[in-house]
DNA sequence: ATGGTAATGAGAACCGTTATCGTTCTCGGT
DNA sequence: ACCGAGAACGATAACGGTTCTCATTACCAT
């Protein structure tokens, strides 16, 4: 991961969200996952590096930084949601369902499918999720 | 909807659930809905209707259907989960985004293009879901 | 410096869900 | 019909993830 705190302050500011010293802790955490995490397993770690950042800001910085389209919002896991830095372009996950690795799938080649079958029941399609469970290479 | 009690009664103990009133009271109501339900609509529709059924109930009932393949479950709704009646076969939804209709796509022919696209990764795939959001003909 | 706005931290509140526990129901064996 | 064991149930407390509140702090333009 070369992400400089360069490159994420730019990125933040490129997507309208004010770069502050806190939103980049939380960024520069979730540029170092290789997965994705909880609010709580980010805060933890922030905490371990000594950030004085409070748990309230992890969850507003992750929902502004979702609702901005930084990150992504995955819901494997019962209730609880999680959050990781992702490509900029639409793609879907595969998750493996025994040590939760999350990779990302390029090129979502769905859009004809996913328009016939709206289309079959009078739908218009505006937004499709796709998630392939399974396992991975290592776990198998 | 000519779904009788009898075979919601059939139904359960096909599925290996014992079929007590209280079951039944909660499969009726969910063969009676036409999209999704929480379990806490679901449980104040049984209470208009002169049930005494109690919420953790409820909440049991569905966790036991869904375990067992009989319902589906999804998670739509922020957090809330949301619970239906639905064909055997493996199928994915059409949501609409405005009034929350749901309609079940038969027919999944994504099967190769899961396994081709777990395959890529090193994954096997065990599972998949599938979600269209969009407008349903009334709505849009 | 000064005032105004946005961000932050601590902790309370919220809310969907699950656990607890005493009571009631169910059903096979008698 | 009666009985006893185990399953199911209802009321309510507890739980856990998330959001809200509010007092304080940081930032920025004047
Ligand atoms: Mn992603
Ligand atoms: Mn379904
Ligand atoms: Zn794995
Ligand atoms: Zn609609």
């Amino acid at each position: 991961m070369t992400t400089t705190r360069q490159d994420l302050s730019e990125l933040l500011e490129r997507s309208g969200v004010r770069a502050t010293p806190r939103r980049l802790e939380v960024l520069e955490e979730l540029a170092r996952e290789s997965d994705d995490v909880t609010a709580q397993q980010l805060w933890s770690r922030l905490r371990e590096r000594d950030s004085r950042a409070g748990l309230a800001t992890v969850y507003r910085t992750l929902a502004l930084l979702s609702e901005k389209g930084v990150i992504d919002v995955l819901s494997h896991h019962g209730g609880e949601q999680c959050y990781r830095l992702c490509g900029d372009a639409h793609h879907h996950h595969l998750l493996c369902e025994k040590c939760h690795r999350v990779v990302e799938i390029q090129e979502c080649g769905l859009d004809d499918w996913v328009a016939a079958a709206a289309n079959e029941h009078g739908f218009v399609a505006t937004e499709h999720r796709v998630e392939i469970v399974g396992l991975c290479a290592d776990c198998r």
